[in-house]
RNA sequence: GGCCCUAUCGUCUAACGGUUAGGACACCAGAUUCUCAAUCUGGCAAUCCGGGUUCGAUUCCCGGUAGGGUCACCA
Protein backbone atom coordinates (compact mmCIF):
# COMPACT_ATOMS: atom_id res chain seq x y z
CA UNK A 1 0.00 0.00 0.00
CA UNK A 2 3.15 2.32 -0.07
CA UNK A 3 3.06 4.27 -3.25
CA UNK A 4 5.73 5.99 -4.20
CA UNK A 5 6.21 9.15 -3.03
CA UNK A 6 6.10 11.79 -5.50
CA UNK A 7 5.90 15.78 -4.87
CA UNK A 8 6.68 18.89 -6.98
CA UNK A 9 7.35 22.60 -6.18
CA UNK A 10 5.43 24.92 -8.62
CA UNK A 11 6.68 28.00 -8.51
CA UNK A 12 5.92 30.72 -11.19
CA UNK A 13 8.59 32.64 -13.02
CA UNK A 14 7.56 35.92 -11.94
CA UNK A 15 10.71 37.38 -10.06
CA UNK A 16 12.90 36.41 -7.32
CA UNK A 17 12.24 33.47 -5.04
CA UNK A 18 11.06 34.11 -1.14
CA UNK A 19 11.86 32.37 1.76
CA UNK A 20 7.90 31.12 1.69
CA UNK A 21 8.49 29.38 -1.64
CA UNK A 22 11.66 27.87 -0.50
CA UNK A 23 10.44 26.84 2.81
CA UNK A 24 7.30 25.14 1.26
CA UNK A 25 9.76 23.58 -1.67
CA UNK A 26 12.37 22.11 1.90
CA UNK A 27 9.55 19.78 3.39
CA UNK A 28 8.26 18.73 0.17
CA UNK A 29 11.93 17.74 -0.89
CA UNK A 30 13.11 16.58 2.65
CA UNK A 31 9.73 14.52 2.55
CA UNK A 32 10.95 13.00 -1.18
CA UNK A 33 14.85 12.54 0.02
CA UNK A 34 13.81 10.99 3.20
CA UNK A 35 11.38 8.25 1.43
CA UNK A 36 13.32 7.51 -1.47
CA UNK A 37 11.10 9.76 -3.81
CA UNK A 38 11.13 12.17 -6.85
CA UNK A 39 11.04 15.42 -6.58
CA UNK A 40 9.86 17.06 -9.03
CA UNK A 41 10.14 20.92 -10.37
CA UNK A 42 7.47 22.30 -12.48
CA UNK A 43 7.41 25.65 -13.40
CA UNK A 44 3.70 27.42 -13.48
CA UNK A 45 4.41 29.34 -16.67
CA UNK A 46 0.89 29.65 -17.94
CA UNK A 47 0.28 33.00 -16.75
CA UNK A 48 2.43 35.20 -19.77
CA UNK A 49 1.37 38.54 -18.56
CA UNK A 50 2.72 38.06 -15.34
CA UNK A 51 5.90 36.51 -16.34
CA UNK A 52 9.27 38.00 -16.32
CA UNK A 53 12.80 37.87 -18.56
CA UNK A 54 15.05 35.57 -16.98
CA UNK A 55 12.36 34.20 -14.43
CA UNK A 56 12.75 30.59 -15.29
CA UNK A 57 16.79 30.89 -15.01
CA UNK A 58 15.98 32.47 -11.46
CA UNK A 59 14.24 29.73 -9.89
CA UNK A 60 16.94 26.97 -11.38
CA UNK A 61 19.19 29.38 -10.01
CA UNK A 62 17.55 29.40 -6.39
CA UNK A 63 16.98 26.18 -5.64
CA UNK A 64 19.90 25.19 -6.64
CA UNK A 65 22.44 27.54 -4.22
CA UNK A 66 19.98 26.20 -1.45
CA UNK A 67 20.84 22.94 -2.47
CA UNK A 68 17.42 21.38 -3.07
CA UNK A 69 17.75 19.37 -6.48
CA UNK A 70 15.00 17.87 -8.38
CA UNK A 71 14.87 14.74 -10.13
CA UNK A 72 12.40 15.79 -12.99
CA UNK A 73 11.51 19.02 -14.58
CA UNK A 74 8.57 20.52 -15.95
CA UNK A 75 7.55 23.56 -17.77
CA UNK A 76 3.94 23.58 -17.63
CA UNK A 77 3.79 25.70 -20.61
CA UNK A 78 4.86 23.06 -23.12
CA UNK A 79 2.07 20.73 -21.62
CA UNK A 80 -0.67 23.15 -23.15
CA UNK A 81 -2.30 20.05 -25.58
CA UNK A 82 -2.33 18.22 -22.69
CA UNK A 83 -4.36 20.40 -20.63
CA UNK A 84 -6.40 21.26 -23.69
CA UNK A 85 -7.27 17.38 -23.76
CA UNK A 86 -8.17 17.36 -20.67
CA UNK A 87 -10.64 20.47 -21.11
CA UNK A 88 -12.54 19.37 -23.98
CA UNK A 89 -13.38 15.85 -22.42
CA UNK A 90 -15.24 18.05 -19.88
CA UNK A 91 -16.58 20.37 -22.91
CA UNK A 92 -17.77 17.24 -24.20
CA UNK A 93 -19.18 15.63 -21.11
CA UNK A 94 -21.30 19.30 -20.85
CA UNK A 95 -19.58 20.18 -17.58
CA UNK A 96 -17.52 23.02 -19.11
CA UNK A 97 -19.07 25.95 -21.30
CA UNK A 98 -17.79 29.34 -23.27
CA UNK A 99 -19.78 32.60 -22.63
CA UNK A 100 -19.58 35.88 -24.31
CA UNK A 101 -19.44 37.96 -21.37
CA UNK A 102 -16.99 40.76 -21.26
CA UNK A 103 -14.75 41.85 -18.00
CA UNK A 104 -16.50 44.54 -18.21
CA UNK A 105 -19.70 42.86 -17.04
CA UNK A 106 -17.59 40.60 -14.74
CA UNK A 107 -16.32 43.66 -12.53
CA UNK A 108 -20.18 45.35 -12.81
CA UNK A 109 -21.18 41.15 -11.21
CA UNK A 110 -18.57 41.38 -8.95
CA UNK A 111 -19.01 44.94 -7.37
CA UNK A 112 -22.63 43.87 -7.30
CA UNK A 113 -21.81 41.24 -4.79
CA UNK A 114 -19.88 43.04 -2.90
CA UNK A 115 -22.26 45.81 -2.67
CA UNK A 116 -24.77 42.80 -1.71
CA UNK A 117 -22.22 41.68 0.90
CA UNK A 118 -22.41 38.31 -0.28
CA UNK A 119 -19.64 36.45 -2.19
CA UNK A 120 -19.33 36.75 -5.68
CA UNK A 121 -20.13 33.29 -7.75
CA UNK A 122 -19.99 33.22 -10.98
CA UNK A 123 -22.46 30.69 -11.17
CA UNK A 124 -25.33 32.92 -9.65
CA UNK A 125 -24.70 35.88 -12.69
CA UNK A 126 -23.94 33.31 -15.86
CA UNK A 127 -27.25 32.25 -17.69
CA UNK A 128 -28.10 30.15 -20.65
CA UNK A 129 -28.78 32.81 -22.93
CA UNK A 130 -25.13 33.91 -22.53
CA UNK A 131 -23.62 30.63 -23.34
CA UNK A 132 -21.94 30.36 -26.75
CA UNK A 133 -19.53 27.77 -28.53
CA UNK A 134 -16.01 27.66 -27.32
CA UNK A 135 -13.09 27.81 -29.80
CA UNK A 136 -9.99 27.03 -28.69
CA UNK A 137 -7.63 29.98 -28.38
CA UNK A 138 -10.60 32.22 -28.73
CA UNK A 139 -12.61 32.41 -25.59
CA UNK A 140 -12.43 31.19 -23.15
CA UNK A 141 -13.59 27.47 -21.12
CA UNK A 142 -15.16 27.54 -17.67
CA UNK A 143 -16.34 24.99 -15.44
CA UNK A 144 -19.73 24.24 -14.87
CA UNK A 145 -19.43 23.25 -11.72
CA UNK A 146 -21.81 21.19 -9.12
CA UNK A 147 -22.53 22.75 -5.91
CA UNK A 148 -22.19 20.45 -3.19
CA UNK A 149 -20.60 20.03 0.03
CA UNK A 150 -17.34 18.63 0.48
CA UNK A 151 -15.67 16.47 3.52
CA UNK A 152 -11.66 15.59 3.14
CA UNK A 153 -8.62 14.99 4.85
CA UNK A 154 -5.66 16.71 4.89
CA UNK A 155 -2.15 15.48 6.18
CA UNK A 156 -1.66 18.40 8.44
CA UNK A 157 -4.91 19.85 8.95
CA UNK A 158 -7.59 16.88 9.50
CA UNK A 159 -10.65 16.49 8.41
CA UNK A 160 -11.82 19.80 6.75
CA UNK A 161 -15.25 20.19 4.71
CA UNK A 162 -17.12 23.25 3.11
CA UNK A 163 -20.70 24.09 2.21
CA UNK A 164 -21.97 24.03 -1.73
CA UNK A 165 -21.19 27.96 -1.61
CA UNK A 166 -17.82 27.21 -1.62
CA UNK A 167 -18.66 25.93 -5.52
CA UNK A 168 -18.12 28.07 -8.64
CA UNK A 169 -17.52 28.42 -11.89
CA UNK A 170 -13.62 28.41 -12.50
CA UNK A 171 -12.14 29.33 -15.76
CA UNK A 172 -10.22 26.59 -17.05
CA UNK A 173 -8.95 27.15 -20.28
CA UNK A 174 -8.26 31.08 -20.64
CA UNK A 175 -8.70 33.06 -23.90
CA UNK A 176 -5.15 32.66 -25.07
CA UNK A 177 -5.06 29.11 -24.68
CA UNK A 178 -3.28 28.72 -21.35
CA UNK A 179 -4.94 26.89 -18.82
CA UNK A 180 -5.34 28.08 -15.61
CA UNK A 181 -3.26 27.29 -12.20
CA UNK A 182 -6.48 26.31 -11.19
CA UNK A 183 -6.77 23.41 -14.01
CA UNK A 184 -3.88 22.37 -14.85
CA UNK A 185 -2.04 21.93 -11.69
CA UNK A 186 -4.48 19.85 -11.24
CA UNK A 187 -4.35 17.28 -14.84
CA UNK A 188 -0.43 17.89 -14.13
CA UNK A 189 -0.67 16.59 -10.61
CA UNK A 190 -2.64 13.64 -11.99
CA UNK A 191 -0.66 12.96 -14.71
CA UNK A 192 2.69 13.33 -12.77
CA UNK A 193 1.53 11.05 -10.28
CA UNK A 194 1.97 13.57 -7.32
CA UNK A 195 1.30 11.54 -4.31
CA UNK A 196 1.57 14.59 -2.23
CA UNK A 197 1.02 18.76 -2.91
CA UNK A 198 2.95 20.47 -0.54
CA UNK A 199 1.28 23.88 0.27
CA UNK A 200 0.66 26.59 2.00
CA UNK A 201 -2.69 27.97 3.29
CA UNK A 202 -3.84 30.14 0.40
CA UNK A 203 -5.11 27.24 -1.45
CA UNK A 204 -6.98 25.61 1.64
CA UNK A 205 -10.24 27.64 0.52
CA UNK A 206 -10.32 26.66 -2.85
CA UNK A 207 -9.30 23.21 -2.16
CA UNK A 208 -13.14 21.83 -2.54
CA UNK A 209 -13.36 24.21 -5.86
CA UNK A 210 -10.46 21.53 -6.53
CA UNK A 211 -12.40 18.54 -5.47
CA UNK A 212 -15.29 19.90 -7.83
CA UNK A 213 -12.81 20.03 -10.66
CA UNK A 214 -11.14 16.50 -9.64
CA UNK A 215 -14.98 14.77 -9.87
CA UNK A 216 -15.62 16.21 -13.12
CA UNK A 217 -12.12 14.62 -14.08
CA UNK A 218 -13.48 11.30 -12.56
CA UNK A 219 -9.85 11.40 -10.92
CA UNK A 220 -8.45 11.20 -7.60
CA UNK A 221 -6.80 13.37 -6.07
CA UNK A 222 -3.11 13.67 -4.36
CA UNK A 223 -2.97 14.05 -0.35
CA UNK A 224 -3.10 17.51 0.78
CA UNK A 225 -0.20 18.83 2.91
CA UNK A 226 -1.13 22.17 3.45
CA UNK A 227 1.65 24.26 5.62
CA UNK A 228 0.85 27.00 7.77
CA UNK A 229 2.03 30.38 6.32
CA UNK A 230 5.11 32.24 7.24
CA UNK A 231 4.23 35.60 8.91
CA UNK A 232 6.10 38.84 8.43
CA UNK A 233 8.32 40.16 11.55
CA UNK A 234 6.93 41.12 14.56
CA UNK A 235 3.49 41.53 11.93
CA UNK A 236 0.28 39.45 11.80
CA UNK A 237 0.39 39.10 7.92
CA UNK A 238 1.40 36.55 5.91
CA UNK A 239 4.67 36.94 4.64
CA UNK A 240 4.96 38.30 0.88
CA UNK A 241 6.74 39.82 -1.48
CA UNK A 242 5.00 43.29 0.00
CA UNK A 243 5.66 43.04 3.09
CA UNK A 244 9.72 42.33 2.48
CA UNK A 245 9.67 38.69 1.92
CA UNK A 246 13.67 38.75 0.86
CA UNK A 247 15.02 37.21 -2.00
CA UNK A 248 16.43 34.00 -0.65
CA UNK A 249 19.67 34.38 -2.40
CA UNK A 250 20.09 37.54 -0.51
CA UNK A 251 20.35 35.15 2.69
CA UNK A 252 23.02 33.93 0.85
CA UNK A 253 24.75 36.67 0.04
CA UNK A 254 24.65 38.25 3.49
CA UNK A 255 26.95 35.21 4.40
CA UNK A 256 23.94 32.92 5.35
CA UNK A 257 25.33 29.53 5.22
CA UNK A 258 22.76 27.33 2.93
CA UNK A 259 22.73 24.52 5.67
CA UNK A 260 21.82 27.08 8.36
CA UNK A 261 19.42 28.84 6.01
CA UNK A 262 17.37 25.29 5.73
CA UNK A 263 17.92 24.45 9.17
CA UNK A 264 15.99 27.72 9.95
CA UNK A 265 13.60 27.45 7.40
CA UNK A 266 12.68 23.72 8.04
CA UNK A 267 11.92 24.35 11.73
CA UNK A 268 9.39 27.45 10.91
CA UNK A 269 5.87 25.12 11.17
CA UNK A 270 8.06 21.87 12.00
CA UNK A 271 9.54 20.51 14.62
CA UNK A 272 10.99 17.35 15.37
CA UNK A 273 8.53 16.22 18.58
CA UNK A 274 8.54 15.97 22.38
CA UNK A 275 11.25 13.36 22.29
CA UNK A 276 13.91 15.55 20.65
CA UNK A 277 14.67 19.09 21.54
CA UNK A 278 17.29 19.25 19.11
CA UNK A 279 17.81 22.95 17.39
CA UNK A 280 20.64 22.62 15.76
CA UNK A 281 20.01 20.42 11.88
CA UNK A 282 22.60 19.23 9.34
CA UNK A 283 20.76 18.82 6.06
CA UNK A 284 21.32 15.12 6.61
CA UNK A 285 19.75 15.14 10.01
CA UNK A 286 16.82 16.96 8.38
CA UNK A 287 16.42 14.36 5.82
CA UNK A 288 16.31 11.63 9.16
CA UNK A 289 14.22 13.47 11.25
CA UNK A 290 11.46 15.42 9.09
CA UNK A 291 7.78 13.91 9.11
CA UNK A 292 4.44 15.15 8.47
CA UNK A 293 3.52 14.61 11.69
CA UNK A 294 5.61 17.16 13.02
CA UNK A 295 3.95 19.84 10.77
CA UNK A 296 2.48 22.57 12.50
CA UNK A 297 -1.00 24.37 12.09
CA UNK A 298 -0.68 27.82 13.09
CA UNK A 299 1.43 30.65 11.37
CA UNK A 300 4.88 31.08 11.75
CA UNK A 301 6.58 34.15 12.44
CA UNK A 302 10.27 34.84 10.83
CA UNK A 303 12.50 35.87 13.27
CA UNK A 304 15.60 37.31 12.24
CA UNK A 305 17.36 36.95 15.53
CA UNK A 306 16.76 33.32 15.52
CA UNK A 307 18.33 32.85 12.11
CA UNK A 308 21.13 34.34 13.32
CA UNK A 309 21.98 32.36 16.00
CA UNK A 310 21.16 29.25 14.40
CA UNK A 311 23.72 30.87 11.42
CA UNK A 312 26.18 31.49 13.92
CA UNK A 313 26.44 27.65 15.22
CA UNK A 314 26.83 26.45 11.60
CA UNK A 315 29.68 28.08 11.27
CA UNK A 316 31.14 27.20 14.29
CA UNK A 317 30.71 23.73 13.83
CA UNK A 318 32.38 24.03 10.56
CA UNK A 319 36.23 22.46 10.17
CA UNK A 320 38.30 25.28 9.31
CA UNK A 321 39.51 24.67 5.73
CA UNK A 322 35.72 24.39 4.92
CA UNK A 323 34.86 27.55 6.42
CA UNK A 324 37.52 29.32 4.17
CA UNK A 325 36.27 27.76 1.15
CA UNK A 326 32.70 29.44 2.02
CA UNK A 327 34.18 32.59 3.01
CA UNK A 328 36.42 33.27 -0.06
CA UNK A 329 33.90 35.68 -1.64
CA UNK A 330 33.65 37.47 1.71
CA UNK A 331 37.05 39.38 2.41
CA UNK A 332 37.43 43.01 1.55
CA UNK A 333 39.13 44.00 -1.19
CA UNK A 334 42.29 45.04 0.88
CA UNK A 335 42.50 41.25 1.94
CA UNK A 336 43.35 40.33 -1.39
CA UNK A 337 47.10 40.01 -1.77
CA UNK A 338 47.76 38.16 1.84
CA UNK A 339 48.43 34.54 1.20
CA UNK A 340 45.57 32.02 2.69
CA UNK A 341 47.39 30.14 5.08
CA UNK A 342 47.60 34.11 6.92
CA UNK A 343 43.81 34.42 5.75
CA UNK A 344 43.31 30.84 7.74
CA UNK A 345 44.56 32.29 11.23
CA UNK A 346 43.01 35.53 10.63
CA UNK A 347 39.53 33.35 10.47
CA UNK A 348 40.12 30.97 12.85
CA UNK A 349 40.54 34.06 15.29
CA UNK A 350 37.05 35.35 14.34
CA UNK A 351 35.13 32.14 13.73
CA UNK A 352 33.33 32.10 17.39
CA UNK A 353 32.27 35.50 16.68
CA UNK A 354 30.69 35.55 12.96
CA UNK A 355 26.98 35.57 12.47
CA UNK A 356 27.41 35.97 9.46
CA UNK A 357 30.41 36.09 7.11
CA UNK A 358 29.77 39.27 5.37
CA UNK A 359 31.25 40.46 8.66
CA UNK A 360 34.10 39.07 8.26
CA UNK A 361 35.58 42.50 6.37
CA UNK A 362 34.62 44.89 9.39
CA UNK A 363 36.35 42.26 11.75
CA UNK A 364 39.53 41.72 10.04
CA UNK A 365 40.08 44.99 8.73
CA UNK A 366 43.24 45.45 10.79
CA UNK A 367 45.11 42.34 9.66
CA UNK A 368 45.24 43.63 6.60
CA UNK A 369 45.57 47.39 7.04
CA UNK A 370 47.55 49.72 9.14
CA UNK A 371 44.86 50.69 11.65
CA UNK A 372 44.24 54.54 12.69
CA UNK A 373 45.78 55.02 16.07
CA UNK A 374 44.74 58.08 17.86
CA UNK A 375 46.43 59.94 20.62
CA UNK A 376 42.71 59.81 22.37
CA UNK A 377 42.00 56.50 21.44
CA UNK A 378 45.44 55.10 23.70
CA UNK A 379 44.42 57.14 26.38
CA UNK A 380 40.86 56.10 26.45
CA UNK A 381 41.10 53.73 28.76
CA UNK A 382 40.04 54.73 32.32
CA UNK A 383 43.13 54.51 34.95
CA UNK A 384 46.09 55.27 32.83
CA UNK A 385 47.79 58.40 31.80
CA UNK A 386 50.14 59.73 29.01
CA UNK A 387 53.52 58.90 31.06
CA UNK A 388 52.66 55.67 32.46
CA UNK A 389 51.15 54.67 28.66
CA UNK A 390 54.48 55.37 27.72
CA UNK A 391 56.01 53.62 30.28
CA UNK A 392 53.83 49.92 29.08
CA UNK A 393 54.19 50.24 25.85
CA UNK A 394 58.30 50.25 26.23
CA UNK A 395 57.86 47.43 28.21
CA UNK A 396 56.36 45.90 25.92
CA UNK A 397 58.18 46.73 23.09
CA UNK A 398 61.17 45.32 24.84
CA UNK A 399 59.34 41.95 25.81
CA UNK A 400 58.29 41.11 22.57
CA UNK A 401 61.66 41.99 21.02
CA UNK A 402 62.63 38.60 21.94
CA UNK A 403 59.73 36.93 21.62
CA UNK A 404 59.27 34.03 19.35
CA UNK A 405 55.49 34.84 18.96
CA UNK A 406 53.85 31.93 20.42
CA UNK A 407 50.64 32.28 21.55
CA UNK A 408 51.71 30.73 24.47
CA UNK A 409 55.36 32.69 25.10
CA UNK A 410 53.06 35.58 24.22
CA UNK A 411 50.65 35.06 26.87
CA UNK A 412 53.56 34.21 29.38
CA UNK A 413 55.36 37.63 28.61
CA UNK A 414 51.82 39.45 28.58
CA UNK A 415 51.42 37.93 32.33
CA UNK A 416 54.99 38.87 32.93
CA UNK A 417 54.55 42.62 32.16
CA UNK A 418 51.29 42.59 34.43
CA UNK A 419 53.49 41.66 37.28
CA UNK A 420 56.47 43.90 36.59
CA UNK A 421 54.34 46.92 36.24
CA UNK A 422 51.67 45.96 38.69
CA UNK A 423 48.84 46.65 36.70
CA UNK A 424 45.95 45.09 35.52
CA UNK A 425 45.05 43.28 32.20
CA UNK A 426 41.66 45.28 31.84
CA UNK A 427 44.81 48.35 31.46
CA UNK A 428 47.50 47.04 30.11
CA UNK A 429 45.79 44.18 27.56
CA UNK A 430 43.34 47.05 26.19
CA UNK A 431 46.39 49.76 26.23
CA UNK A 432 48.37 47.06 23.46
CA UNK A 433 44.88 45.95 21.95
CA UNK A 434 44.62 49.64 21.03
CA UNK A 435 47.99 49.93 19.90
CA UNK A 436 48.08 47.28 17.81
CA UNK A 437 44.66 47.16 16.35
CA UNK A 438 43.03 50.76 16.36
CA UNK A 439 39.84 49.01 17.60
CA UNK A 440 38.48 48.46 20.82
CA UNK A 441 36.79 45.03 19.92
CA UNK A 442 39.08 42.37 18.79
CA UNK A 443 40.15 38.71 19.06
CA UNK A 444 42.03 37.46 22.54
CA UNK A 445 45.17 39.72 22.80
CA UNK A 446 47.93 36.95 22.48
CA UNK A 447 45.95 35.21 19.66
CA UNK A 448 45.34 38.35 17.94
CA UNK A 449 49.32 39.43 18.41
CA UNK A 450 50.97 36.20 17.40
CA UNK A 451 48.53 36.20 14.14
CA UNK A 452 49.52 39.54 13.15
CA UNK A 453 53.39 38.43 13.59
CA UNK A 454 56.38 40.06 14.93
CA UNK A 455 57.30 42.81 12.23
CA UNK A 456 54.28 43.92 11.97
CA UNK A 457 53.45 44.36 16.29
CA UNK A 458 56.54 45.74 17.06
CA UNK A 459 56.33 48.51 13.93
CA UNK A 460 52.58 49.37 15.10
CA UNK A 461 53.96 49.18 18.75
CA UNK A 462 57.25 52.11 17.57
CA UNK A 463 53.95 53.75 15.88
CA UNK A 464 52.15 53.94 18.87
CA UNK A 465 54.51 55.11 20.84
CA UNK A 466 55.44 58.04 18.62
CA UNK A 467 51.99 59.12 18.47
CA UNK A 468 51.73 59.25 22.38
CA UNK A 469 54.99 61.44 22.63
CA UNK A 470 53.08 63.93 20.66
C1' G B 1 -19.78 40.82 4.03
C1' G B 2 -19.95 34.98 2.97
C1' C B 3 -16.97 30.80 3.50
C1' C B 4 -12.49 28.37 5.34
C1' C B 5 -8.33 28.09 8.70
C1' U B 6 -5.66 29.34 13.19
C1' A B 7 -5.08 30.70 18.66
C1' U B 8 0.55 28.10 24.78
C1' C B 9 6.12 32.90 27.45
C1' G B 10 7.95 39.05 23.25
C1' U B 11 9.38 34.99 19.24
C1' C B 12 9.72 29.50 17.47
C1' U B 13 7.41 25.66 19.89
C1' A B 14 6.47 20.70 23.41
C1' A B 15 2.02 18.61 25.72
C1' C B 16 -2.02 13.88 21.60
C1' G B 17 -7.56 14.44 29.59
C1' G B 18 -3.92 14.09 35.08
C1' U B 19 3.11 17.80 34.22
C1' U B 20 5.62 22.45 39.56
C1' A B 21 2.76 23.73 31.58
C1' G B 22 8.93 21.51 29.13
C1' G B 23 12.75 23.27 25.55
C1' A B 24 14.97 27.01 22.28
C1' C B 25 15.71 32.31 20.49
C1' A B 26 15.63 37.16 22.58
C1' C B 27 16.30 39.79 27.14
C1' C B 28 18.62 40.37 32.28
C1' A B 29 22.44 38.76 35.93
C1' G B 30 26.84 35.94 37.22
C1' A B 31 31.23 32.91 35.72
C1' U B 32 35.19 32.54 32.10
C1' U B 33 42.91 35.95 35.90
C1' C B 34 41.62 41.66 28.93
C1' U B 35 37.55 44.03 25.08
C1' C B 36 33.72 41.85 21.79
C1' A B 37 31.88 37.32 20.90
C1' A B 38 31.54 32.07 22.01
C1' U B 39 30.65 28.83 26.17
C1' C B 40 28.59 27.60 31.10
C1' U B 41 25.18 28.80 35.25
C1' G B 42 20.96 31.29 36.97
C1' G B 43 16.64 34.63 36.24
C1' C B 44 12.25 36.90 33.85
C1' A B 45 8.17 35.18 31.06
C1' A B 46 2.57 31.82 28.33
C1' U B 47 -2.34 28.28 27.90
C1' C B 48 -7.31 34.86 24.18
C1' C B 49 -12.36 35.26 26.80
C1' G B 50 -17.04 32.81 28.34
C1' G B 51 -19.84 28.55 28.74
C1' G B 52 -20.28 23.31 28.75
C1' U B 53 -18.52 17.56 28.85
C1' U B 54 -15.51 15.22 32.72
C1' C B 55 -13.52 13.20 39.15
C1' G B 56 -10.03 16.26 36.25
C1' A B 57 -9.21 20.37 30.88
C1' U B 58 -3.78 23.81 27.25
C1' U B 59 -5.96 19.33 25.31
C1' C B 60 -12.83 17.52 23.63
C1' C B 61 -17.67 20.47 22.29
C1' C B 62 -20.31 25.27 21.68
C1' G B 63 -20.25 30.65 21.50
C1' G B 64 -17.51 35.05 21.42
C1' U B 65 -12.93 37.74 20.32
C1' A B 66 -8.54 38.34 17.59
C1' G B 67 -5.45 37.14 13.47
C1' G B 68 -4.82 34.89 8.73
C1' G B 69 -6.67 33.10 4.04
C1' U B 70 -10.15 33.22 0.06
C1' C B 71 -14.21 35.13 -3.04
C1' A B 72 -9.40 36.58 -10.93
C1' C B 73 -9.09 34.66 -18.22
C1' C B 74 -2.76 35.24 -10.76
C1' A B 75 -0.47 31.32 -9.09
Amino acid sequence: MSEKVRVRIAPSPTGYIHIGTIRTALHAWLFARQNDGVFILRIEDTDKKREVEGGVKIIKDTLEAVKLNWDEYYLQSERKNIHKKWAEKLYKKGLAYADNVTPEEVDAWRADAQKKKKPFLYRDYITDERIVPWVYGKNALKLKSTPKAYKWHDEVRGNLSAGPEAIDDLTLIKSDGYATYNFCHIVDDYEMKISHIFRTDEFLSSTPKFLNIYEALEIGHPKFVTLAPIMAEGGKKKLGKRDGAKDALDYLKDGVLVEAFLNFLALLGWNPGKDNKQEIFTLDELIKEFSIEGLGKSGANYDQKRLEWINGHHIRNLPLNDLYKLSEKFWGSKASQPDREYKKEVLALIQERLKYLSEIPELTTFFFEEPKVTKELLLSIKGIEQPQAIEFLNATLESFCDSRFTVEDLQERLNRLLEDLNTKPGILFALIRNAVSGSKVTPGLAEMVSVLGKKVTIERLESALLILKH
